[in-house]
DNA sequence: CGTACTCCATGTAAATGGAGTACGGTGCTTTACT
């Protein structure tokens, strides 16, 4: 018997266990290929990177091999909220018992749970795993499944915000990297490398599907004052048919718009993190129910909700990043009716987001960092370090990351840290951190500024979103605000082929090494790891691009 | 980065413009105190 028939027997084989389990413990009566691909591959030990639109069953491509496979799965999740929720779903099935980890309640006891084997699956966020104690009780109990649920948070909170998230890849090396999946609705090619390289995932497999949301029009609206623009967003919004969204960039604006669309008549609700947990708790219930006609939030509400029926969601200002984009907006249409996404867009508006962006890493306090460490010959308690440097612990370890990823020092299993370099002084270490800050800033501002494409592109709005997430698209869509009205011209014909075609690897002699995302008659446009996204004119390119 | 607000000067007052300033998102956790 040849090796393919053996590894088609083998695949086989745990295809038939994986839809039985999935029908007798959760009464699924049929995976999809996407699902049953990514299962196979986790009960074959692989690493998983998983690409899915919500609704598309990803908690189910961890929850079937977790029966399988001997000992807990961790599953990391960024909201006490959604793990609350996916805890309840999993105590109504048959599926091993399931707890939440969390500042809410013990979490001594939680984890008695996991190590007296009464719980199959736990749920943590990154914080809770930045704890060496924790991480250790997990060992001892001898986890067989990782899941990294919202992993797109690695890239877009991990480096300032939730700084726990980029040390996610040492917690799994800790706990013996079993087989790992990494699943989110939305990445571009980059930010999939990102978690990737990050998460420490060895050789993994990746499985994209369905980006294309073609019942969902796209619609941008340009103006010039800031007073027609929010006119217009509140007419719009008060004479849709159907449950939608507004999403806004402060909390003052929540109020105010639905305020202004109460006063039309709707049934509008405003929604964001500064609200007591009961406010927004109603709100979401209302949102859940369909007991509402307008959520009008900031970028807080969105995670774990999944509604159908959303006819339309606008937005009052760009979102940071295309990224952000797709993910706000995949929240309209999940039952494949016809939905709208409409962007009112003021150049202006996206100062906010470069401000947001803001925030460079303060390379005094780095040097400080990398000096104490140093000088403490041997390792030194971070809590310690950040009382003596009086930072926030939070602050201290986004400082510790970057001269993590400087290779200056290391975070030991116990949460110490020790200066391991040789040769780097804490001079060079201090800069080199600034100098990593920087070109991530660089991409993020490169993000920005992809959005400012979307909103000012003359071409097919469907296309650049789908190119921006690395899925090729001849033609255009039709349906898009360009294609309606005749504006969009047809894309080149397909030069998939050559030096610059799309998805090529290239090289900049002042970037360095990119990818060509998209190709236009006269221009391409280059996701570089150095500076992220820069669009060329093809005319200038020729000394400064090669073919890598 | 851009907006909204306050304060101030102004050739008998009221309103206007310029200067200056405050503010802006996402969540975990821990701790102190009812």
């Amino acid at each position: 018997m040849g090796l393919r028939t053996t590894l088609k027997g083998r695949f086989g084989q745990r295809g038939r266990r994986l839809r039985a389990t999935a029908k007798h413990r959760f009464g699924w009566q049929r995976l999809r290929s996407g699902q049953q691909e990514a299962m196979e591959h986790l009960l074959g030990g692989r690493d998983v990177l998983l690409v899915m639109p919500t609704g598309g069953g990803k908690s189910a491509v961890y929850q079937v091999p977790a029966q399988l496979l001997d000992g807990p799965t961790i599953v990391v999740s960024p909201l006490i909220a959604l793990q609350r929720d996916q805890v309840t779903g999993l105590l109504k099935a048959d599926a091993g018992g399931a707890v939440a980890v969390n500042s809410t309640s013990s979490v001594a006891a939680g984890l008695e749970q996991v190590t007296a084997g009464e719980a199959e699956f736990v749920f943590l966020s990154p914080e809770q795993l930045a704890k060496p104690d924790v991480v250790e009780k997990l060992a001892q109990a001898r986890p067989s499944l990782i899941a990294i649920d919202e992993a797109h948070c690695v890239s877009s909170w991990g480096h300032d915000f939730r700084p726990d998230y980029q040390r996610l890849g040492k917690v799994i090396k800790r706990l013996g990297h079993p087989p790992v999946v990494a699943m989110t609705a939305t990445a571009a090619p980059n930010v999939r490398e990102e978690i990737v390289r990050s998460l420490g995932l060895i050789d993994p497999v990746e499985i994209v599907r369905g980006f294309d949301r073609p019942n969902i029009a796209l619609e941008v609206r340009r103006f010039v004052r800031e007073e027609d623009k929010s006119q217009a967003l509140i007419e719009d919004a008060a004479t849709r048919d159907g449950l939608g969204l507004v999403y806004v960039a402060t909390r003052k604006e929540t109020e105010e718009y639905a305020a202004a669309l109460a006063a039309r008549g709707r049934r509008a609700e405003a929604y964001h993190a500064g609200l007591r947990n009961a406010e927004r708790t109603r709100v979401q219930e209302l949102f859940t129910a369909g007991d509402v006609d307008t959520v009008v939030a900031t970028s807080a509400f969105g995670m774990g909700i999944d509604r159908p029926d959303v006819r339309y969601v606008l937005h009052a200002q760009p979102p940071e990043s295309p990224d952000a984009y797709y993910q706000e907006i995949g929240r309209a249409g999940r039952d494949g009716a016809p939905a709208t996404a409409v962007l009112f867009y003021r150049q202006e508006d996206l100062g906010l987001r470069r401000f947001f962006a803001g925030g460079r890493a303060d390379g005094e306090a780095l040097l400080r960092v990398a000096t104490l460490v140093k000088e403490h010959a041997g390792t030194v308690p971070a809590g310690e370090l950040a009382a003596l440097l009086k930072v926030r612990p939070s602050h201290l370890t986004r400082l510790v990351n970057l001269l993590e990823q400087a290779g200056a020092l290391t975070v030991t299993d116990t949460g110490d840290l020790r200066y391991t370099s040789r040769k780097l002084t804490p001079e060079r270490a201090a800069a080199r951190a600034v100098e990593l800050d920087e070109s991530r800033h660089r991409v993020d501002d490169s993000r920005i500024d992809m959005m400012r494409g979307y909103a000012e592109t003359r071409g097919c709005r469907r296309r650049f979103l789908l190119e921006y997430f690395g899925e090729p698209y001849t033609g255009t869509c039709g349906s898009c605000d360009t294609c309606l009205d005749g504006g969009a011209p047809e894309p080149a014909p397909a030069p998939q082929e050559g030096p610059f075609a799309v998805q090529a690897k290239v090289t900049h002699k002042m970037w360095g090494q990119g990818t060509v995302m998209s190709r236009e008659p006269d221009r391409i446009t280059v996701v570089f790891d150095s500076v992220g996204y820069k669009t060329l004119s093809l005319g200038a390119v020729e000394d400064v691009l090669r073919p890598l």
